[in-house]
DNA sequence: CTGCGTGCAAATGGTTTGCATCCAC
DNA sequence: GTGGATGCAAACCATTTGCACGCAG
């Protein structure tokens, strides 16, 4: 980590707990998740400061953010693009673990834009929802 | 179109103008946006019913409903899977006019998921943004 | 010490919903 | 005529923000 990336930037208790939970689960939580995973090992914790910490990490690609179709917003411990299976019922993120080409977009074509990242997502029922036969 | 599909379903000028503009426009609009463009015809139509419309087009399949990385909700009215360019900046959604492959995703490979559609975003900074130097 | 980060609570803003009325079928 | 659709406004809920205090550097 480039240290001039972190200028100002304190490491406080909260900050460092956020990351490493965040870190230890291989799920995707939204930050009302995240605030329960803290709020054990730091009880005091206010939702506010979850949010403010999740917006810092993102900013910086500590951490990843996505989009998705749900109204809410998860989060990623793992900032490299990596394509996701979203469960269109429950809302839940999986990573993939199989290795797919992401596709590849010639800069001719990219119609101004600049900076371009890919992300791929695959939508679909998960096991459970199906399972419950909705 | 298969009748059963629309069992119970009426078509009243709001649904009908609803779709029409959604068709209309190349851009991906908010609900908000789409309200605005849909009361230069019926004026008196109100927010509520343009979310409604919204979601029950979207749940039948006829327009798209964007997921994405912003706040809000972006639609499109062609519902064919397709690649999109997302402006990290302001929002916007563009249409990516460059035939591209689509992954496949192996069924073995799917984790237990079912139905997957696969969306493919590129995200960076729109020309209009770059342009502003920001 | 300084001022960034926090806890708390109120404010915001997109989206949803209850209800009486309206109109497509 | 009947039940789905609408308009309106209040309700919801995730997220953001103002403020005074606390703590990392």
């Amino acid at each position: 980590m480039k240290s001039d990336e972190n200028k100002g930037a304190r490491l406080s208790r909260q900050r460092e707990t956020i990351l490493a939970e965040l870190r230890k689960v291989k799920t995707h939580p939204t930050a009302d998740e995240v605030y329960d995973m803290v709020r054990k090992i730091l009880p005091r914790i206010s939702l506010g400061t979850v949010y403010r910490n999740l917006d810092f990490l993102s900013s910086r690609g500590v951490v990843l953010r996505l989009g998705g179709a749900g109204t809410q917003k998860r989060f990623d411990g793992n900032p490299a693009a990596h394509p996701h299976l979203r469960c269109s019922v429950c809302g839940r993120v999986d990573d993939l673990e199989y290795p797919l080409d992401l596709p590849e977009l010639p800069v001719e074509q990219s119609m101004g834009y600049s900076s371009l990242r890919c992300d791929v997502e695959f939508v679909g029922v998960c096991p459970i929802c199906a399972g419950k036969d909705c």
